[in-house]
RNA sequence: GGAGAGUUGGCAGAGUGGUCGAAUGCGGUAGUCUUGAAAACUAUUGAGGGUCAUACCUCCAGGGGUUCGAAUCCCUUACUCUCCGCCA
């Protein structure tokens, strides 16, 4: 949530940036505006009428006090009055702040100066490109097919059980994808994140609080019962860790890896391109997140971007870097960089990594905080990505690694699987 | 699921109708002392709104109520703890 006083001090800034991604933002800032002198206005006239009757509370207890009871109920009488009159104001501020809270929400983070503009996936400008893509033997297939032919992914006994994008990962299959979270996790690890496991069903607060309520309610299995939501992410446990903390300055930064499995309703997406482990309603993910002093944030966001690069090397995986255009970018995020690896038997590139410096946008929804050098409160700075999204790096190594004798397994894997080839 | 107890500032923990935004301790900050540090001592230290700055207002888990006046009484929701039941 951006805040109002940056709005009304950038006006024209925030019009501009929110430009970026086809957002026009004009009536939106100015109703942000006019609302808050209206909201200013009210909270001055309650103030005033809640300290002239708490002058008069003072006086009546003082009256009791030395025994003069009828001066005391004669004063009683006239408090009604103002009590009426404070109410009023003060239902009307509620409802100026609610107004104000939902014009708040509707307003998208504004980009960092570097995102380009854009409308779609096609003003994305890539920004580098790593790795060989292989040259497969003839009979290439893609990995559904891979899947099948060794029986190390079983799609239709995920039909049976749950659902259509709830497969069932067996054998080496099973054991390659242990593997992954493994070696993703030891990575994170050694890079100086602190692992954790978190809970898979988070409360309304959690999903407020980094942003997927209000705007994406349907988006996410909901268990009306408890109220209680299955994470899409692991951002969102992980992430509200510091809902409504205060953190010293020396605290910072804070990094934290956590691997957990993610559900997404997906309404409405089926099709070619959601074929085999494409898109899925479970899937396993492994995250890092960060909180940052916001005079460091983009550096750290510099190193997340070079911690997933070195873990697409040692896989030996061709991928490449997209810097997303406004348009693109999520909604409370200021920068987001996409990684891609090359799904060589399908001919396209599969979103692995999604690396998004937040700046203050989710803080100030947290109210995540910490005490600067000059002693005051000052919002922090938010960061996630992943490394990795399981399911389209087990297609990438499936489809890359695949050869006439079998997928043979990235060597940085193998102490992790203990095979070498899945055959 | 049943019964009971609780939720107070960065943390711990007093406070049961009127100078309580809240004792005390810890922590933080500044200073004294010290070559420097530690210890000790002294001072200072909750958050938000509002103002040029004051004034002033709000906040003692969330919401509602009683009262001239609520951290304190009542209702309600959430959470935590203890006991019982169930259970990997």
């Amino acid at each position: 949530m951006l805040q109002v006083p940056f709005i009304r001090d950038n006006k024209a800034a925030v019009i501009a940036g929110l430009a970026k991604r086809h957002f026009d933002a004009k009536d939106l800032v100015e109703q942000v505006i006019v609302l808050d002198d209206e909201r200013r206005a009210l909270q001055t006239k309650l103030d005033n009428t809640l300290a002239e009757s708490n002058a008069m509370s003072k006086e009546i207890g003082n009256l009791y006090k030395s025994g003069k009871a009828a001066q005391a109920n004669q004063l009683k009488e006239k408090t009604s009055a103002l009590k009426e009159t404070s109410k009023a104001f003060g239902d009307h501020l509620n409802t100026c702040l609610e107004k104000l809270q939902n014009l708040l929400y509707q307003l998208p983070n504004v980009p960092h100066d570097s995102v380009p503009a854009g409308k779609s996936e096609e003003d994305n400008e890539e920004i580098f490109n790593e790795g060989s893509i292989p040259e497969l033997y003839a009979g290439a297939e893609p990995h559904w097919e891979l899947a099948k032919k060794y029986d190390i992914i079983d799609f239709e006994l995920g039909n049976k059980i749950a659902g259509a994008g709830f497969p069932v990962y067996k054998g080496k299959g099973a054991r390659l994808q242990r593997a992954l979270i493994a070696y993703f996790l030891d990575k994170n690890i050694a890079a100086g994140y602190t692992e954790y496991q978190l809970p898979l069903l988070v409360n309304e607060a959690s999903c407020y609080g980094t942003g997927q309520l209000p705007d994406k309610e349907g988006q996410m299995y909901h268990d009306a019962q408890d109220n209680l939501y299955l994470i899409p992410t692991a951002e969102v446990p992980g992430t509200n860790i510091f809902r409504d903390v205060l953190l010293n300055e020396a605290e910072l930064p804070v990094s934290i890896t956590g691997y957990t499995p993610c559900f997404r309703r997906e309404a409405g997406s089926y099709g070619a391109h959601v074929r085999g482990l494409n898109r899925l309603h479970q899937f396993d993910k492994v995250e890092i997140i960060r909180v940052e002093h916001p005079d460091h944030s983009y550096k750290a966001f510099d190193g997340m971007i070079e911690h997933v690069k070195g873990i697409l090397r040692e896989l030996k995986l061709p991928f490449r870097i997209l810097r997303l255009c406004g348009g693109d970018t999520g909604f409370p995020a200021a920068m987001t960089y996409d990684f891609e690896v090359f799904s060589t038997a399908q001919d396209r590139w599969l979103e692995i990594s999604s690396v998004s410096n937040f700046e203050t946008y989710q803080a100030n929804r947290l109210k995540l905080r910490f005490k600067n050098s000059a002693g005051k409160n000052e919002l922090a700075h938010t960061l996630n990505g992943s490394s990795l999204a399981l399911p389209r790096v087990l297609a990438g190594i499936l489809e890359n690694y695949q050869t006439e004798k079998g997928i043979e397994i990235p060597e940085i894997l193998v102490p992790y699987t203990g095979f070498s080839i899945i055959d």
